[in-house]
DNA sequence: CAATAATATTCCTTGACAGGAATATTCTGT
DNA sequence: ACAGAATATTCCTGTCAAGGAATATTATTG
């Protein structure tokens, strides 16, 4: 806990890290199979998952000479939470509320 | 429609352009009301603004001298069904599963 | 302890981006 | 057509992020 969600959108505002977590909800993944996969170089396979363990999005576990990259749900879950409050806007066809306040205006107190 | 994820990821990445978000969640604004509730100026404000238009996650709409900005939901109806793929993952602890997997392979193919 | 495999870190360079300040644009009313 | 309000755009500058190449680190095996 603790992530700021604005780091989870950068962190995956990125399209080779984007494609890193996706690959990554199959399944944890070895940083050479992310590099072979994405067709990446190997430092930037690296980097990029420090950035993604950094925004709370990944994990690591050591096995041996390896390192088991696998998600961490809590971001996402926040995500979740945070879009909550947005579903209920268009739920609500909000939309058509407002437009209807915006015509009251435009027409500058015009009663009828 | 033909919004990239990424995009919405980073017009959200950056603070103001969240917070400008989470102010348009409770209706339409205008340019002068964001940039004064954010503690913007005008500019910076018409730049983040512009942003969040190209990434498709808002509308204007022109009324007179003043430009309305609104939510528009598809990315974030878009954003839900990205994450609807992540839900099943974390529902189903597909992390127990797989930490089991990752101890057969650590015992290398330990037969019982 | 040497050799090797897997991964991480550093250094460098380049391009993108955000804020500040100034200026341009657009619309309205007269 | 002009003045003024609201908004957009441009230019400049500094910062930060990403890829490439090289190197350092860590753990395993013999």
């Amino acid at each position: 806990m603790g992530f700021k969600i604005t780091a989870t959108f950068t962190a995956l505002g990125e399209p080779n890290r984007l494609h890193i977590v996706e690959l990554l909800r199959d399944g944890p993944l070895t940083v050479g199979e992310i590099a072979d996969r994405l067709q990446l170089r190997q430092p930037q396979a690296s980097k990029h998952l420090r950035v993604l363990l950094e925004a709370g999005l990944v994990e690591v576990q050591p096995m041996a000479n390896r390192r088991i990259y696998k998600l961490r749900l809590e971001p996402f879950q926040a995500l979740d939470a945070w879009l909550e409050s947005y579903r209920s806007v268009w739920e609500e066809r909000f939309d058509n509320l407002e437009n209807y306040l915006q015509q009251l205006q435009s027409e500058e107190n015009k009663q009828n």
